[in-house]
DNA sequence: ATAGCCTCCGTACCATAGTACGGAGTCAAC
DNA sequence: GTTGACTCCGTACTATGGTACGGAGGCTAT
């Protein structure tokens, strides 16, 4: 498949798999070089989608595209150690931020019961989220 | 309170104080206008403090600095129905995220259970986040 | 063999949320 | 009455994660 295509199996667009390639996520694979006659065009198969959707798995999990490459270059060299390092660190920040963000949500959850329109008591925006 | 006193009330620096003032989200004092023998300094409150927290707050909740604007305009305003909606749509996106974030952190606790050093498996990083 | 896409590539630009810097003025203390 | 810390202000720069643009060439159907 051409780029357009591993793109939108994806879900991003070409120039996100441009920048990934350029970021060192995404190999760039060899463009059949030959004279005129040849095609010039890369072609991807179905390791390049797993691995752009690994990408955009790791972000949704709150990776960098920094640490995403670090994890990818642990899986080439099978590096356990490390790769467990980093995902407990991951695990540890996750649940640090899903607290805060439960948090968050029961805070704006009764803010946006306390500002119930009609009544008559006020809706107090700016102490929401204060203890 | 001058403008450092403020900023680390609000466990920020005083730049960031000055980029909110920028950005319309936190007010600048008028400053004692007078000749010379007249101080220049702006002086800061406990309002101020408490809507620099609420800044900090709702940014952990996932808020832009953008919506943050909004959110103060409505406190201003008293915008009930405007500010339950804002919340709503707030709470929802957080629901959501927390849930993905949820996966993730459990997708990322197997991986390291399975990326066990010594272990005669493998460590599939690649398809870590992969149903 | 030519139209109408697509690819390749470099470079530039965008939004978000700050951070840094430099010069001038202010203020308190010594 | 000067030193040293702080303020004010504009402008520039940073990091992150892309997005846009333009020209040159490639591929395919008609």
């Amino acid at each position: 498949m051409t780029i357009a295509k591993l793109a939108s199996e994806g879900g991003v667009g070409v120039e996100t798999v441009r920048y990934y390639q350029r970021r060192g996520l995404m190999p760039e694979p060899e463009r059949p070089s030959g004279t005129s006659a040849n095609g010039r065009v890369r072609r991807y198969g179905s390791d390049d989608v797993r691995r752009l959707r690994f990408i955009k798995a790791a972000q949704g999990a709150g990776f960098t595209l920094e640490e995403i490459g670090q994890l990818l270059s642990l899986d080439a060299t099978d590096d356990r150690a490390r790769a467990r390092e980093l995902a407990r660190a991951r695990v540890n920040a996750l649940d640090e931020r899903i607290r805060a963000l439960q948090a968050a949500r029961d805070a704006l959850s009764r803010l946006a019961q306390v500002c119930e329109q009609g009544s008559t008591r006020l809706c107090p925006i700016l102490t929401a989220f204060e203890p």
